[in-house]
DNA sequence: AAGCAGTTCAACCGCTGCTTA
DNA sequence: GTAAGCAGCGGTTGAACTGCT
């Protein structure tokens, strides 16, 4: 370390940050004097003056030093998330399609709550109005599709588990339903040889409502994205979900057989089922680095890859009695230590 | 009309990872 | 190798709005 804060501040056209009288040493620094600085709703005043020198000069800068240059009493974070998510242009607010819909649930699905990958998908939409989308609404409605299927459900299941517990008293259900073929999956294509840049096309396809086809040459944030998980091949070079995770989207189990318990006999929340399952608590590793899935017709896989049971078990686990048993009931050893050792 | 509860969404906060010196 | 500075991200907050009693 050869300069010091003060002289690499200059350097860059800024004054260092005065540390206040009691302050930690440790620790960043405040990126603006929070005291000066306005909060709240911005006026069309503040807008137009942001807008109009992005417009002339562009994005590419300094956030933090923008609104001294142009006399906004803003946060350069502040300027920088209102510009994204309000002021730039092709912005869509609100009025989300049935296809959207589907595409943020599959890939919330698949990848949990990576809101910027998710929005790099659906052009004109920002990270926070699909955050705050899936968190008001989207979530809601599909816990009510959820409850109506356990309902109906829950009166085939009481019927299958009075007679699995007659035979050995136990409270745990019996093999899990099969699997019919995939309606979801997502396939990547690769070039052989080519390590993990070998990624080079990545589509989609939910039951043929949606597909995103790479565009030669530049890399979508979310075949990026999987490449940076250190996506392993198949032989086959895909990677595809289960039924079960179209089926829940649409509405609950694809037999109506699973339902999620907690201990109590709760159902889980979705929050729960998605953010507490193994793809979550393990990183996304545990769930591409599993390479090829498939969920076949009789729900096993093939070359020795897992099913979608054994990665995600809380989606589609048997009802047990507790979750050490759910545990041992459905997570592959591996995660089964992982979780232990936490 | 008033009061309350529920919902929505813009904005904030704090953390992480990358870049730079 | 280390620390500062920054952009970006996801979670959370709270004001405004809406609907119900």
């Amino acid at each position: 370390m050869s300069l010091s804060t003060a002289s690499r501040a200059e350097r860059r056209g800024k004054h260092p940050q005065p540390q206040k009288k009691g302050e930690l040493t440790m620790g960043r620094a405040p990126c603006c004097d929070k005291e000066t600085v306005k909060k709240g709703p911005w006026s069309p005043e503040e807008d137009a003056k942001l807008k109009s020198y992005i417009q002339q000069h562009g994005t590419v800068g300094n956030w933090i030093a923008l609104p001294q240059k142009i006399g906004l009493k803003r946060c350069g974070k502040s300027c920088r998330l209102r510009w994204l998510n309000y002021l730039r242009p092709n912005i869509k607010h609100g009025g989300f399609s049935e296809e959207e819909d589907n595409i943020i649930c599959s890939l919330y699905v698949a990848i949990g709550s990576r809101w910027s990958i998710i929005a790099a998908q659906l052009p004109g939409r920002t990270d926070n109005d699909i955050k705050n989308y899936w968190n008001t609404k989207l979530k809601k409605k599909l816990l009510g599709k959820q409850h109506k299927n356990q309902q109906q459900a829950h009166r085939v299941c009481h019927k299958n588990q009075e007679t699995k517990e007659s035979k050995d008293g136990s409270s745990f259900w019996a093999t899990p339903p099969n699997i019919p073929t995939n309606q979801f999956k997502y396939q990547v294509d690769h070039h052989v040889g080519d390590g993990h840049a070998s990624i080079r096309k990545f589509s989609m396809n939910v039951d043929g409502r949606f597909s995103c086809n790479y565009d030669a040459g530049r890399e979508t944030p979310l075949a990026s994205f999987l490449e940076q998980q250190h996506l392993h091949r198949s032989s086959t070079g895909s990677i595809e979900l289960s039924e079960q995770v179209n089926s829940f989207i649409n509405g609950c189990s694809p037999s109506g057989y699973h339902i999620l318990q907690g201990p109590n006999g709760i159902p889980v929340e979705l929050d729960e089922m998605f953010c507490g399952n193994s793809v979550k608590s393990v990183g996304l590793d545990g769930f591409i680095g599993v390479g090829n899935m498939v969920g076949e017709s009789n729900g096993t896989s093939t070359s020795g890859s897992m099913n979608w049971n054994e990665v995600s078990p809380l989606i589609y686990p048997p009802v047990v009695s507790s979750y050490q048993g759910m545990q041992q009931q459905c997570l592959p050893d591996e995660l089964v230590h992982l979780l232990g050792a936490q």
